[in-house]
Formats: C-alpha cells, structure tokens, sequence
DNA sequence: TGTACATCAGTGAACGCGCGTTCACTGATGTAC
DNA sequence: TGTACATCAGTGAACGCGCGTTCACTGATGTAC
C-alpha cells in the first residue's frame, strides 16, 4: 500500500498536464464554496490559485481582476434567477399568485445557490461601472410585467405600477438578506418553524391581501 | 505667515498631549467617515489609528479587536433605529399609519446614518457570537407590537402575527439594501423621483391595501 | 498526413503593500491617606 | 494640601502574514497550407 500510494501520488504529479483544461470554470466553483463556507470578503484569487492546484498568476487568465470574477458570478447568478421567476410565472393561475410565487422562487433560489446570492447582494464587489452585466435589470422587467397583470385583473390599484414593483422586489431582497447572514434563521427556529416555510406564509399574508373581498 | 504656521505646527505638535481624550468616540466617527465614502471593508483600525493621530496599538486599549468596533457602531445604530422608530409610531393616527410610517421611518434613518445602515446590514461583520448586543430586537418587538394593534383594528387579518411581522421588516430592510449600495438610487432617477420619494410611494401602497374598503 | 507557426494557458519568481496584533515600555491621571 | 502609588492610555518597534498584480518565460494546442 504505501509504494502504491508514492507511486499513484508520483504519476499524479508527473501525469498532471500543463494545461489545466477547465480552469476559469473551476475557479468560479471554488469562488462558490469559500463564499458559502466563509463569505465574500474571504474569497482571494491566490488561494483560488491555491486550490486549483495552478500558479497564482494563472487566474490571470481568466479574469483581469477580482472584480471579474464577482462580475462573472453575479450575471451567472442573475441568470439562474431569472429562470427561477419565469417558472413561478408560467405556473401560476394568476397574477396574484405569480406575485406571490416569485417571491417564494426568490428565497428558494437564495437557498439553492447561497453564494450567488451573497454576491449579487453586494453588487460593488463586481464594479458595475466597468462590467454593466452586474446590472442585469429582467427580473424586475418580469415583476413589473406581474404587477401590471395584477393590476389589469384588479387585484392591484390602476395607479403607477412602479412602487408595486418596488414593493415585491424589497420584500425578496430583504428577505434573502436577513436569510443568508442574518437572523432569519435562528428567529424560525425560536418559532418553531423554517425559512423555507416562512416565506411561503409571508407570500400567503400578502396574497390575502390582493385577494381581500372588497365592495 | 511663514513662521507664524511654523511655529503653530510646532506648537501643535509639542502641544500635542500624551492622552488624546476622547480616542474610543473619534474612532468610531472616523470608522463612519470611511464606511460612507469606501464601504465597511475599506475600515482597518492602523489606518483610523493614524487618522486618530495615535499609533497603530493605542485603539486595542478600547477595542480588543476589529470586530469589537463594528459591533459598537451597530449596537449605536439599534439606539438610533429605535429611537426613529418609537418616534414614528407615537405619533400615527392609527395602527395602518404607524406601520406606512414606520418603513419611511426606517429608510429615512438609512439616509441620514448610512454608514451604520451599512455595518448592519453585515451583521457577521460584529462578530454576534461574542458581541450579543450585535442582535438587539427592540425594533422589531415594536413592529410587533404594531401589526398586533393593526389586528385589533381589522386592518390586518386576526391569525398568526409573525408572517406580517417577517413581511414588513424584510421590506425595510430589503428597501435600504437596494439603496445603500445597489440599483435603487439610478432607478429612482431614470423614473424621474428620489429614493426618498419612492419609499413614501411604497408605504403608501402597502397602507392603500390595509385600508382597501371590504365587504 | 506532415509541418511551420501563431496563439493560448500555464510557470515561477518577485514587487510592494497594508494589515491585525503583541510586546515591553512610559508618561499622565486620579485616588487614598 | 501633599505625597505615594495604582491604573490608565499612550508609544514605538516588531512579528508574520497573505494579498493583488506584473514580468519574462515556456510548454501545449490548434490551424493553414
């Protein structure tokens, strides 16, 4: 066993190629899991160097910057969002319900891919004045599209729809964000319930509201 | 003039006394100072030593360490947010009021005190596990207490309060995230109003639907 | 199918930097008698 | 009122560290003919 060990680990040594063939893909991986594990401001592109197995110039490659890197996760992340929202919008019976499903959809997406989140919520950490895609504005066009189906089925006001679109998009944020770092999470344990669940009565309470008779 | 500065600079420096005085209350405002112009990571406690005038070990005697500080800015912003927001319930006509009044209320002390805002909205930033003042809840007992009269008003439907408290919390917070540091400053201006103005808008539209004539 | 050559994606060493924190120390302050 | 002494809040030097980034380079890959 241990000449084999020696012997495996020297022909991984010698057998590792030059080129490491994937290597932009897999320093975005390992971008995720520090973040997950020890959050943003952890993240370095020499350790990312590090657990490639690849000289700290390498990533240079790859991206000219730190803030390329974010760049590149925050528009990957808005990406997989905006796929999230468009399921919960093809699905629902009604505006109300897409309104209130879109917001579910968001915390379930921050649940699923926790560092994109944390990252998408600090969009200077990708300098959105040089990479404009950290701006990626067709979530909230596909909200706004929402609101104004709420509205036309009158479960929403005929009046500017732009604080309605205001409205849901904070709510999810703010959600998200006392989710990932904050205190979500204990404050549902204390009430004997879970984030995932929470959302959903969140989204309840406010749908009742839409759905409220009225004369 | 010549010798005159000289000799002030002189004096100055000879003047200088040993005891700055007040170094813990000047470390904290220049932390402020920085987190507002280049965000919470650009703090590092050599560099308020060295704007304090004091060397780099003179801050340990009132802070053990970096998060200690963070900490204290965010057990000072809880005093303030509570302090705005105790002011803005006592003086609402009703239940639906003092809620609409509450989230402008809290956005406003976003505006005037962003770099606290900043720090608390990190809250790992200040270290909870060993800070517990870090996780101060009298603001949001005080939602409570509010979605509970809202209740007895029959603004609000008479079941559990958590999800309308969990609802009205995360759309403050999620409000002040998008503001501090993301897209709501350049929205608020491609749509020809102000962040201050919007949050108005949005507490007005959630207040319409408590308020929306049922039969 | 073979070869010349451009391009791509690595290497390895080095740069300068600022950071958090600790240490033994000392000047200034305040308190007990 | 004066003095001894404990405590407080500074000094200045040093520690080890990891970081972002640049540089001249070279091995591997792929393409045009």
């Amino acid at each position: 066993m241990h000449e084999t060990a020696a012997a495996t680990a020297e022909v991984d040594n010698s057998a590792r190629p030059y080129h490491h063939g994937a290597l932009r893909s897999e320093l975005i991986a390992e971008s995720l899991k520090t973040i997950s594990e020890r959050g943003v401001a952890a993240v370095s592109l020499r350790q990312l160097a590090r657990d490639a197995g690849v000289t700290p110039a390498a990533p240079y490659h790859h991206f000219p910057d730190r803030a390329a890197l974010f760049a590149a996760i925050i528009a990957e992340g808005h990406t997989l969002l905006y796929k999230r929202l468009g399921d919960a919008v093809s699905v629902a019976v009604d505006a109300t319900a897409a309104l209130r499903d879109m917001l579910v959809a968001y915390a379930r997406f921050a649940a699923d891919h926790p560092a994109h989140m944390r990252v998408m919520l600090r969009p200077e950490a990708g300098d959105p004045a040089r990479h404009p895609e950290v701006a990626d504005t067709r979530a909230v066009d596909l909200l706004r599209a929402t609101v104004v189906a709420a509205q036309r089925e009158g479960a929403l006001p005929n009046a500017d729809p732009e604080p309605w679109v205001q409205l849901f998009w904070s709510l999810a944020v703010g959600y998200v964000t006392l989710w990932v770092d904050g205190p979500v999470e204990a404050r549902c344990h204390a009430l004997g319930t879970t984030p995932e669940e929470m959302i959903e009565r969140v989204g309840d309470a406010i749908a009742s509201l839409l759905r409220r008779p009225r004369g």
